[in-house]
DNA sequence: TTCTACTTGCAAAAAAATTGCATTTAGATT
DNA sequence: AATCTAAATGCAATTTTTTTGCAAGTAGAA
């Protein structure tokens, strides 16, 4: 996505195209991986952006569908820009806390599985799939 | 599982059979199902459990490996046995909130194809897999 | 029955998230 | 370019959630 298609993203959702906008979405799109509000606050900290302005930016974005929440298990909620392409999914080191990405969770065929398991279900939308291990540095040590 | 086997784990990690705990543990095993600490409070209530200790008691289970937080995209964190036989995942109705199970995803396979892909990786030893979508009721309306 | 380490209750603190309001600003309108 | 208005931000304060320290209580071993 390029700055003109954010643009009119949040046009359409009546949100200004404010710096500090632009600039939250510039981190997430260049770090592509899951980040806390302490990430961001540290990689934003160059503008003097509010503690309270993160929060409220990340959950205008998260309303618009920009970002999603993410849990890896870690106590803190992480958020991701949404890759509608991709069926994305994480690998999250237990120890050192690593995240590597991995695509392709079969998800179609899994949720007509759930579905015809669940009787009382009429759709789905949307799922979460996380894996939970070791990365090769921490197996070894 | 049966009362003695519960002691009998709780003894293996220094944990003490108190009521509480036996009563915490009966609640989440009758219900089945995600609780979240205010849930876990209010079926609860009959005795006089402090809300301190029903974190402590919640995270002595996890650390014992008895219970597993669950994300259902609540914004709250939610709790559960540990099911090892069953491969078990939630579907979550976004508008109510109903929560209904759903088994086998596949995971084996899945973690095969992630460990190909994320070549960092040296081994997975847990995933998290909820779907979200409507219920047939909210569906409706 | 006694002893000791683990548990609990209570109060308090720390951390995380939300709210109200005055000021500022993006971007539409003139 | 100047004006206007709804939305955004900063700041202070509040609320909610989670954690901590310590004294008193209790499970379960000795």
């Amino acid at each position: 996505m390029n700055l003109e298609e954010l643009k009119n993203i949040l046009r359409d959702k009546n949100l200004k195209a404010t710096d500090q906008r632009l600039e939250l979405f510039s981190i997430f799109h260049s770090f592509h991986q899951p980040l806390t509000l302490k990430d961001i606050a540290s990689k934003i900290k160059s503008s003097n952006a509010h503690e309270v302005t993160l929060y409220r930016i990340v959950s205008s974005f998260k309303e618009a569908g920009l970002v999603r929440q993410v849990d890896l298990q870690d106590s803190v909620p992480y958020f991701e820009l949404v890759d509608e392409k991709h069926d994305h999914h994480h690998i999250v080191c237990t120890s050192c806390k690593k995240v590597s990405d991995f695509v392709g969770c079969g998800s179609s065929d899994l949720i007509k599985k759930a579905l015809s398991q669940a009787k009382d279900f009429a759709s789905i939308n949307s799922h979460s799939f996380e894996l939970f291990g070791l990365c090769k540095k921490c197996s070894k040590a």
